[in-house]
This record gives structure tokens, C-alpha cells and sequence, in this order.
DNA sequence: AGTCCATATTTACGCGCGTAAATTATTAAT
DNA sequence: ATTAATAATTTACGCGCGTAAATATGGACT
């Protein structure tokens, strides 16, 4: 295989017999060299099996193909999924992404943007937290790196935002559920993590006066990201009350709904459209994991292929351009009904 | 708040008055320097936001307070709440951890390795793929950085294997079964990609028999990490044909046992322990989302606690004696009956 | 005041690489 | 063969930091 180990590009310039600047140019990009140069270079590395160092590439370029992905929570698969899907678009795009997760901390929001910004990312996407967000210091950040903002908006942070829009999704389950069965209670947070939560609100209001109903809030406490189990909780409180004024609860996300299923389950109330079911539930977001509940979760889904799409392309034209945007846009874009068994 | 940016340890010696190489001691161990300096870097600390270049000070340290942390799947909550609990012994110890996912791709596995390796960790702490793995690799890698394998183990590979004792916990949960109602059907990847799954294969085979009935293995076509899919489609399968020798299943994890959850659900099939019921489903990892399933999962909980403090405490006394240890030992905990709805 | 030890500073070099400028070699075309 | 264009090499420096050795400084003590 190897002789001896070949530690940096000094070592692999002598084996190689090529000199040092010249495989610096040819990794930066393989073809800025002659064809004969590459193919030795090609030859020696099949041989020695270096790789330069991605650290310190990164500590002398003034730029690289390095995009950073920032994502609220890297355990919760919906923005895993969504991550994955900007993830492909920035290779194909030939940038190197570079997922970071915040575990729902603002302090390690911040921390992975400062990780960022020393590895010299062409740009970055981020999804922020929302409400405990630092939002000073992403603006800070902003000033240095171009940044596109998407999932979660943060007024006036960013080039641009790219995310869903709550009123026409809201307001399309919302005419679901009206049309198919009594109007919905509003399952949800009282003081939301994230601004969505808050948009989703209002569209909800707005929606059921709108069609002359009168809106139900169910606001629940509870902190944090651990939605399943504040679900599951104040779900049982609510639904052992039996104060509601309906039999149909739209919950602000999937996973509050996925929660609520399970409470529902627990104290014996059938959940669905059938004639004998006590309970129609809806969510919002179309989490990988509702299409495994009992019964499976009628949704909205957000339309994560084209937010991921026109995040990504977002980016791409703010580097290309080298410059940053004129005026800040938002992209929404619609959601799409996903009739399940569960309302 | 501060005057002119602060760009580099060079600028910060500057402004506070002091030589950059103290400074360098400093953030190296705050309790190296003078008190009375302490005090004034700290001091100026607060008036310019200053902090050290993480990527530059690895690449000079011969070794550093990283322990990096590499699990096969960041998505999937069981590894994220493992490796949340690794993480806290990290830090306990006045280390820095990195979590890095493999995504279940072998290559990113060894990327992640590779990526580590340029951060000079002072020991690694890795739940490899499996059966995928590129264990020469690894192997190569573990010669060079102190690392401590957990969850899955890889023969040889390592100073260290910390683990659950699949025999142990299989042989509890099939003599729950067994003693609660009809003796189970083990239903698996028929190709697992998992080592620990072919353990727990052999650990139902020989619990039955032990006991005097005999093993029915319903092994499944399916590939990669998408196991709740898996577990929905074969399940559905399997239940429609009703050719099962037995109403209890026993699952070879819990992300195949809430997809055949959902299965048994939309085929109307009761599953619990009540008289009514047609199916009994059991589990094991005690995965997070087990306890929100309708009807909850009962299953046996894999003792993560343990598991990540002997995996942190190994690496600890690995990276204190500063030397490889001398024989590879195997820790095993044992499992924990989780009684829930399900059987 | 003088001694000693701990700590701080100065100086100088190294890490693995990017990059610019000047020089030399190669290639293709005239 | 000469020329011009292109590519490669040499040389030299920089990035942000660690680290070692020599030297200088401070405080506690006799």
C-alpha cells in the first residue's frame, strides 16, 4: 500500500513529485491544473492515501464551498428531515454542508454560528429557535456571513426568509374540519417556543371568525421542546375535564397531537371519523412519525421539498452575486391537506 | 461595549496588557496563571467578547480536552437520548464533547472519524453502524486515538465494549411472556444490520427452548434504518395472512414494534391484555416514543444510564494512565422489564 | 536589604495549509 | 526554430495559535 505515512501536504508534494502549491491549487479545484499534473496527482493519491487537512484549509481561505445548516433540534425528525433535504441540494450545488443542531439551547445557537463562522462558510441556512432566541447575536452574525433564515422567522435577520404559510395551511384544516364534522378547539402552548406557534394562532382565530364560528383556545403550560409528553399530559387533563365545547381539536404541531393521541387512547375515547369515534384530531407539520400513530394523524403538511429547494437556491445566488440582498424577501410557501384516520 | 474588533489572541494581548503566551496559558487552565492576572484577563474578557479560535488552538495541541462522541443515527431518538447522556459525563469532567451521527452511512461513519482525528481528541467515545461498518478502518483509527466502543460491539476493535447483555434482557421479557400468556414469535430484520439484533435472535431462540417451547422466528425483508416503515409494511403482511402460530410477538427493537403497532391497528386487531384482545407486542430499548403508542409498548429498557457513565468513566481512566489498556473488557447491563399496555 | 521561588514576558519556532510574486518549464502555434 | 501563452516551481509570507527556552519581574520570606 504506503510507505511511510505521508502527515501533510509537504510529504505527499515529495512523494508525489509535485510541488506543494501546485496540490494546494488542485485540490481547490481539480481541474485548474494541466491534465497530465492531475493525473499524477490522481496516481499518487490511489497510492498514498492523503487528505489534506479540512481545519487548516479552512484557517487561510478567505472563502470556502462550506455551507452551514443550522437546525433548532437534531433529534426531532421532522427538522432532520427537512435538513436532509437542504443537505442534498447544497452538495449538488458542489458546497460542503456542515449540519449543526442547537438541542433547543440559544447558547449553543450561538456557539454553532461562532463554530461556523471560523470554518469560513460561503453561507449559511438556519432555522432558529424562535423565541429564546439571541437574536442580536444572529444579527451580528448576519453582518459577517450571508445568511438565509428558514422554518422560523426573526423580523429583519437574514437576506431572506423562506418558510410556510401558517394562514393558508391553518386556514385549510381548519375549513377541513368545519366542512367534515364540528368546528375545532385549538390545541396549544401558552407561550410558545416558536414564532409559527404564534402565527398559527392567529390564523386560527382569524380562520373559524371568518366562517362565523367562535374559536377555542386550549392553551396548556409547559416548557421546552418535549412536545409528546406536554401533549400527553395536559391532553389528559383537558379531555378527563370534559369541558369542551367540541369533539374536534386541531393541535398547533404534530408532535403536541401525537401526545394528545396517546392520552386520548388511554382514556378509552376512539379517535376518528367513524360514527362511534368521541374525538376527531388533526395536527400540523406531517411528522415522519404520523403516519405510525393510532389512528394516523390527519395533517397538514409542510412543503419541505420546496423550502428546502428555494432556501438553498436563495443562498447559492447571494454568494454567486457576492453581494448582499436589496431588500429582505419572505418566501411562503402552501401546505397540502393529508387526510388520515384521525379527523 | 468594546473598540475595535478583537480578531485574534494577538489583538487580545494588545488590549489587556498582557503577553499573548500567558493568555494562551490561560485559556489553556484558568488556575495556571497569577490570581491578579486571572483577574485582569477575565477583566477585559468582559469588555471585548474575545474567544480563542477552537479549530487553530487543535491543530497546534498535541492533544486537547475534546472527546468526541460518533452514534450511527442523530434522527433517531434512542441514539440522541444515549448520546445526551454521554454527553453530560463529558462535560462533567471538564471536557469538551462532539457529537457527530453517521447518518447510517458506513463512509460518513469513517468521515466522522477521520474529522475527529484532525481535532486531536483525547479519546473517542463510538457506537459504530454495525454490520456495515468499515471496521478496518476503525480498527486503524482506534491505534491512533483511545476509543471506547458502546451499544454495538466490533470484536477487538477498541480498548473497551459497554453494552446491554442481550441474553439477560431477551430471556426477562420472553419469560414475562411466556408466563403472562401464549410463549412469543420473534419478529426481525431477516438481514439486521445491527450486531446486537443477532444476539437477540440467538437470546429468544435459546430462552424458548430453555423453557420447553418452541422458537418461531418471523424474519422480514427490509434494508436500512427506516424501521418503523419496515414494521408497518411486513407487519401488515404477516398479521393479514394470519398464519401466525401465536397471538404474542416479541420485537427485535422498538421501531419495528411501533410500526407493527400501527399495522395491527388498521386491521382492527386489538392489542393488549385485555380478554378482548387479539395480539400481545412487546418491544425492547425502551425507546422514548414507546410510552406514547396506543396502546403503550411494553418492553425492556436498556440501562442507557450506566451504560454512558461506564463508557465516559473507561475513556476517562484510558485518557488519565495515558496508556492502552491492557485487555479489552466487555460490560454488559442488564435490562429492565418496562410493563406497559401493549402485553 | 537580600534571597528565593513562582510567575510573566520575550523571543523564536512550529503546525498544515493558502496565496502572491517572480521565475522557470512546457505546450501549442506561428 | 521562434514566439507567446499557459502551467508549474520556487520563494516567501501569512493565518491563529501552541510551546519551549531564556530572561525578567513580583511577592513572601528570612
Amino acid at each position: 500500500m504506503s510507505d511511510s505515512k505521508i502527515r501533510n501536504m509537504d510529504d505527499f508534494a515529495s512523494v508525489s513529485g509535485i510541488s506543494r502549491p501546485t496540490i494546494s491549487k488542485y485540490f481547490n479545484d481539480a481541474d485548474s491544473v494541466r491534465k497530465s499534473t492531475r493525473e499524477r496527482i490522481e496516481k499518487a493519491l490511489a497510492r498514498y492515501d492523503y487528505q489534506p487537512n479540512f481545519y487548516a484549509m479552512n484557517q487561510n481561505r478567505r472563502l470556502t464551498k462550506n455551507v452551514g445548516i443550522v437546525i433548532p433540534y437534531m433529534s426531532d425528525p421532522f427538522f432532520a428531515e427537512i435538513a436532509r433535504n437542504v443537505e442534498n441540494h447544497i452538495i449538488a450545488a458542489g458546497f460542503r454542508p456542515i449540519v449543526l443542531g442547537s438541542q433547543g439551547n440559544p447558547e449553543q445557537e450561538i456557539e454553532n454560528l461562532n463554530n461556523l463562522r471560523l470554518l469560513k462558510p460561503a453561507g449559511v441556512l438556519l432555522a432558529p429557535l424562535g423565541r429564546m432566541s439571541d437574536s442580536e447575536r444572529i444579527a451580528a452574525f448576519c453582518t459577517e456571513v450571508p445568511t438565509v433564515l428558514f422554518d422560523a422567522n426573526i423580523e429583519n435577520v437574514g437576506e431572506a426568509f423562506i418558510g410556510s404559510d401558517n394562514n393558508q395551511s391553518i386556514g385549510l384544516i381548519v375549513e377541513y374540519l368545519c366542512r367534515t364534522g364540528e368546528p375545532p378547539a385549538f390545541f396549544e402552548m401558552r407561550k410558545p417556543t416558536n414564532p409559527n406557534a404564534l402565527k398559527r394562532r392567529n390564523a386560527y382565530v382569524n380562520s373559524m371568525e371568518r366562517s362565523g364560528h367562535k374559536p377555542h383556545l386550549i392553551q396548556v403550560e409547559g416548557e421546552g421542546w418535549d412536545f409528546e409528553e406536554i401533549g400527553f399530559r395536559e391532553g389528559s387533563r383537558v379531555l378527563a375535564d370534559r369541558t369542551l365545547p367540541t369533539d374536534t381539536i386541531l393541535c398547533s404541531n404534530d408532535r403536541l397531537a401525537i401526545g394528545l393521541l396517546s392520552a386520548a387512547y388511554q382514556l378509552g375515547l376512539q379517535v376518528g371519523l367513524g360514527e362511534n369515534c368521541a374525538l376527531r384530531i388533526a395536527g400540523h407539520d406531517d411528522h415522519p412519525f404520523s403516519r405510525y400513530t393510532c389512528p394516523t394523524l390527519t395533517t397538514v403538511s409542510q412543503d419541505y421539498t420546496s423550502i428546502a429547494k428555494k432556501s438553498a437556491e436563495t443562498l447559492f445566488s447571494l454568494i454567486e452575486t457576492e453581494q448582499r440582498a436589496q431588500s429582505r424577501e419572505t418566501t411562503l410557501f402552501d401546505g397540502r391537506l393529508v387526510m388520515r384516520g384521525s379527523a
